[in-house]
DNA sequence: ACTTTCATTGACAACGCTGTCAGCTTGCTG
DNA sequence: CAGCAAGCTGACAGCGTTGTCAATGAAAGT
């Protein structure tokens, strides 16, 4: 039942260094005062011994967890979750940390209750806080009662000694509203995403933006609320087709929802470019092999993850370099789902 | 930087009970020969004081990490992993198991010392070991080798003493094939799932059953060589297609070659299902939600998953009822990518 | 009543590390 | 060359459990 496991413990190296188990301690922790010479012979005897430092029992001593949460909804996009994972497992593994995930189920009147007993079941030092959980404003107020850094990946205002990663959704809404334009679309639809989640409110905003500036009326009945799940985009595709005079663009706030659209686009038998052009965001690992592979938004998610998860592990290690990070670029990326108006 | 973290210590539930520490340790660990008047005694206060055990001086004392792990090939598709990973954690947790996840990109001719690496690092004591890993003869061969129990989810033959969780691809398989020649296809094309997959020897063996029961001529020329990816099964939909008599009907060895078949007709201007029909298998995410929606067949994973890993702790903790399993039924989802011969 | 047996309980030593703090070296300063 | 600060090192006490084994108590047999 007992796994083979690594023999050697800090005494075996001390002894074959020479040293005592404190400078062992100090050697294999990077703690400063010890001198090149003995480091070096300690280094030495631990990789001989192919050493590695008990993680229980320096939890114990040292009163440090080395374990990383990330807590994400459930219902969340997959290939978002996939990359938010690999990006922060990427700088967590290599630092000695421990990554753990916890989806929860949204909503959920007990999700706080859920959250705490996570992080005391779990000892998480830190959190990796993606959105929508991190748009909750009993997230971070709980995180920050439990006084349990968090590195939160929102595009919500940072709050100061926070760590936020950002990136810019309002630029690249206007960015892709303004492509549909100059392909010569003057009725564009859009599809909001959901209320909770901060990125909805900046997409949205980038549309507005872009037809003001394009000299666009911008009209109420060619917005119609989502939620970012396909079933919400289609509805609202249905409604915004029904319409008397239907655009001849719907933009909708994510993949999902934009595959729900050309779902009711195929439905009711219209030809996607040719009759409706359709536009989302995310990028999703499907976007491109759905027919017509749509048009959309790509953010960072992988680098995103990374920084989040390396910032907040050099504020757990102590090493407060805070600079604040400038928002991530998104990148346009057209394909066939969007095309000139005939 | 340090969380506010659970006070009560054994020593304070004891002194409350009025017992000795060992004895709390017993009744928290469900250890046999204590009193029930005791017990409850000890429950009480543990209750009262809300205590938790600390995980760190449960394994340094007991050599026990409580740790599962769960390898899994990066590529897969997400919303199977998904499925595995929280039907995994719905045993785990409340096992009072810490579910790790640990990706690994194949091929990777380092892969075992990966695992291994893995394994020792985060103190794994079981695995879970869906497709393909656990088909890989070397990953079972390394953690008999550590003495790692593992609960393998793939459809090879169970070794005597190994958990292993089946379904039964390749009826499934049978039924889905007989579908299409129920509707009257006489001509079906086969895409072969990647040839590491234990799945793929299945599923094509259920085709070939299904063809040879109703007396359906076996052609080598309608059965391509597929990796389980999009991109080969546009490829081999693209071969079949070119075909002096193409197929009626494509069986693929699952959803995301399915949506490469289907992409690739739509690319020729193919009416599917009117021209085309196809089917694939384990009813993704997106099988639903792609334009025709998937004809497909639905495996079980969370409960498959479930019983994996509550198998696995039954043997971690040392209760052994060693019964094997009856292999989990698939069940096939009739959608709108296949439809009667005209 | 007197063993014998077994269920129940407790004392105490690990487990392998980090934190604290004291002691020993250096290298400078004057 | 004494005097002192700063750098380096080690001894040792925890940290909160579990494992071992001895002690106690209760039940049963003679």
């Amino acid at each position: 039942m007992t796994p083979e496991r690594n023999k050697a413990t800090i005494f075996d190296v001390a002894r074959r260094a020479g040293v005592s188990i404190k400078t062992v301690s100090r050697v294999v922790n990077n703690e400063p005062n010890v001198r090149q010479r003995t480091r070096d012979k300690v280094l030495r005897s631990v990789q001989e011994l192919r050493y590695l430092p008990n993680a229980a029992a320096r939890e114990l001593g040292g009163k440090r967890s080395r374990v990383v949460g990330l807590i994400y909804e459930n219902a969340q996009e997959f290939s978002y979750l996939n990359d938010l994972f690999n990006g922060a497992l990427r700088i967590c593994e290599p630092a000695g940390y421990t990554l753990l995930l916890r989806p929860l189920t949204l909503p959920d009147p007990e999700i706080i209750e859920h959250i705490r007993q996570f992080a005391l079941n779990a000892r998480v030092e830190g959190f990796v806080l993606p959105a929508p959980l991190g748009d909750l404003p009993e997230v971070p107020a709980l995180l920050r009662e439990m006084k349990i850094p968090f590195a939160a990946i929102t595009p919500r205002e940072p709050a100061p000694d926070e760590i936020n990663i950002l990136c810019n959704d309002e630029a690249a809404s206007f960015s892709l509203t303004e492509l549909l334009i100059d392909q010569g679309h003057r009725s564009i639809g859009f599809i909001k995403g959901h209320p909770d989640h901060g990125a909805s409110a900046k997409r949205f905003a980038g549309y507005r933006q872009a037809l003001k500036k394009n000299g666009l009326p911008y009209s109420a009945r060619l917005v119609r609320q989502g939620y970012f799940d396909f079933d919400s985009g289609q509805t609202a595709a249905a409604r915004l087709l029904d319409l008397p005079q239907p655009p001849s663009a719907i933009l909708a706030s994510n993949d999902d929802m934009a595959a729900g659209v050309i779902f009711e686009a195929r439905g009711r038998g219209l030809n996607v470019p040719g009759d409706l052009s359709i536009a989302g965001f995310d990028d999703t690992r499907f976007s491109s092999r759905i027919w017509p592979p749509l048009t959309t938004v790509r953010q960072p998610i992988i680098r995103m993850a990374e920084t989040a998860a390396g910032l907040l592990i050099d504020k757990l290690d102590g090493s407060d370099t805070a600079k604040p990070e400038a928002p991530f670029e998104c990148e346009v990326v057209i394909r066939e789902s969007t095309a000139s108006l005939a």
